[in-house]
DNA sequence: ATAATAGTGTCTTTCAGACATTATCTA
DNA sequence: TAGATAATGTCTGAAAGACACTATTAT
């Protein structure tokens, strides 16, 4: 048989095949606190409890898993989340009641300023700070989902400043700082810190400083390639 | 509605779903090269072609992603390598012909003799040399994972000795450090190498030696958890 | 002036790079 | 003994940790 007639023939039905949706890990920084992106889940199954923004990949309108990740991402917050990594894949027959089921879980990051007014207008839509998480009842496995994107994070803490994109476009480095010693759980070196990001030359200066209690910080942001960087050695953990 | 009576009426084939496969990208160390195991495909679409270990995940077989990965290396080398991990999951509507398709991929590791009297068994599977692998058409989006696989495994080799799984499970310390240097593409310093095994202690002497022209080296085996340990500095690359 | 916060100076410690030197085997 | 390969000694350099010190604001 030729591959044509093959593909002419082809039912997609044949076998039964697991469900697939794709889920994302939003992460921002606010007040001092990790937050993340929960949704109230309208809809049978775990209806009523709050989840990861996700769903069905649509294959009209998604051309790839990161498409479908950033699109419910964007009807949720309102914006494209200018960081996101594909995190894990999960798959088993008893994580969805459904049925034998597959997520691909996104790890994403946005500022808390850029989707507040879009987030205050909905009811079914809430930031959650990692402390209260563990008072809430997650649908699916999607605490197990959190822990891992959380530790994903906190790796990427220790050799890269990616956790930049927790906070608005401008920032001080000490704000950079905590986001960091949020995420390892640990507090730094203020000269440590400093020192890598100004020899990698990660940042730019604007000019501008903020002030409010002390002595003024200087107000950076990110250079474009600035997320793919890596540093050689992680700080200590 | 009850979850129950949902769940009851749920049906499956509402929506069109992508097909969903695992793959595996499986390496090994041999004479001095690094190889990958592909087989070639006995049905459509792609036949003849060849391509990474893998397939449909299997919804009475398997029970997890991982466990459908490993059933097929099993089935294609007579064993369950020492070490697999996820790399990634790859989606879109162009890689597949029968339509949207996905494939959770892994990166695993065995040492060439654990599965040679079982390769050299079967026609359809073989060994193929990172470099021989420009010569030969392969099957879907199956080159791209292997350089993706490649790239994960050569930041390992910065920071960790998982590539040891890809020796014999005693081996010398040039042995391990030919396999780094494979990965990473690049000569490394005999002294920072083995001053960093050492320190770590992730190794165990077996008190045995290996002779073959010069000073015989001593052979070890990896400590149980040696795998999991990361530097906390990288190796120059 | 004081408190508070931002930012620097500098010494120590850790660990990889470089490369010369020594050790132990076979032919 | 010569050649080959394994293993060590040791100096240098890069970068993080520790922590005291200075700088700049508001009240």
């Amino acid at each position: 048989m030729s591959e044509q007639k093959y593909l002419e023939n082809y039912d997609k039905q044949e076998f039964e095949a697991p469900l697939i949706t794709v889920d994302s890990v939003l992460f921002t920084c606010h007040e001092g606190e990790l937050k993340v992106l929960l949704v109230e889940r309208a809809n049978h199954p775990e209806q009523g409890k709050w989840g990861l923004p996700g769903g069905f990949v649509d294959l009209q309108l998604d051309s790839s898993l990161s498409d479908s990740a950033l699109r419910r991402l964007k009807e949720k917050t309102g914006v494209i989340p200018p960081y996101i990594e594909q995190l894990k894949t999960y798959g088993g027959p008893q994580r969805d009641k459904r049925g034998w089921s597959v997520t691909v879980c996104y790890s994403a990051l946005v500022s808390f300023q850029a989707c507040k007014s879009h987030i205050d207008s909905v009811a079914d839509v809430q930031w959650v700070s990692v402390e209260q998480l563990n008072y809430i009842e997650l649908a699916f496995d999607h605490r197990q989902l959190i822990v891992d994107a959380r530790e994903r994070l906190r790796q990427k803490a220790l050799y890269s400043i990616v956790p930049a994109y927790a906070l608005p476009e401008v920032f001080t480095l000490p704000e950079l700082q905590q986001v960091h010693e949020l995420l390892i759980g640990k507090a730094l070196q203020k000269k440590s810190f400093r020192r890598r990001i100004e020899q990698a030359e990660l940042l730019i200066d604007t000019g501008d400083k903020r002030s409010e209690r002390g002595r003024p910080a200087s107000l950076y942001r990110m250079k474009a390639d600035a997320g793919g960087f890596n540093f050689i050695r992680n700080l200590e953990y």
